[in-house]
DNA sequence: GCCAACGTTGGC
DNA sequence: GCCAACGTTGGC
């Protein structure tokens, strides 16, 4: 099984709106960067799991746990004219852009907050999330990290 | 193919 | 609001 970290931000989407999704699932769509996108076509695979992450917000922060439940398919925002995420380089011949659904398993019992991460810098060893001038939406999670991440949300905050 | 200009992300 | 990082665009 895989882990991963998606980021979104809580204002265009957070944890508090997939909790009140029809059955707790969203599309994760809308991302528009090759990299990304390789690993939501290629890589998320059903049943994988990974962090909900607020990002652009005063307290980044990990905050809830969702499950891959639909693989890879065409991100049909694309090719919607009335979508903010609309690219017509994309079409359903040849789409450019992949989604795939999640579902929320649970929000943490707290926070994990990017500060209280970086404090636990040398136990997370290269986690792709505290790399310097990473902007990419999609990123891997090692099985070592996913667990130690899930260790502090039963500490107090450090 | 190079590179400057510009836009976006995202932490602070 | 600022700034670093980095992707994209477009002229040449």
């Amino acid at each position: 099984m895989g882990y991963w970290l998606l980021k979104s931000e809580p204002q265009t989407f957070g944890v508090a709106d997939l909790e009140n999704a029809p059955g707790q699932i969203t599309p994760w769509e809308g991302v528009r960067n090759h990299q990304a996108r390789n690993f939501l076509r290629d890589d998320l695979c059903l049943g994988d799991r990974a962090f909900f992450y607020h990002s652009g917000t005063t307290n980044p922060a990990i905050v809830g746990i969702v499950e891959v439940v639909r693989a890879g398919y065409p991100d049909e925002t694309a090719f919607d004219p009335g979508s903010p995420y609309r690219d017509p380089a994309s079409t359903p011949d040849r789409p450019r852009w992949y989604r795939v659904d999640v579902r929320l398993v649970r929000r943490l019992c707290r926070s994990i907050t990017l500060a209280e991460l970086k404090r636990h810098q040398k136990t997370l060893g290269d986690f792709s999330l505290l790399r310097r001038g990473n902007r990419l939406s999609v990123l891997p999670v090692t099985a070592a990290q996913w667990a130690f991440v899930l260790t502090l949300e039963t500490q107090p905050p450090t």
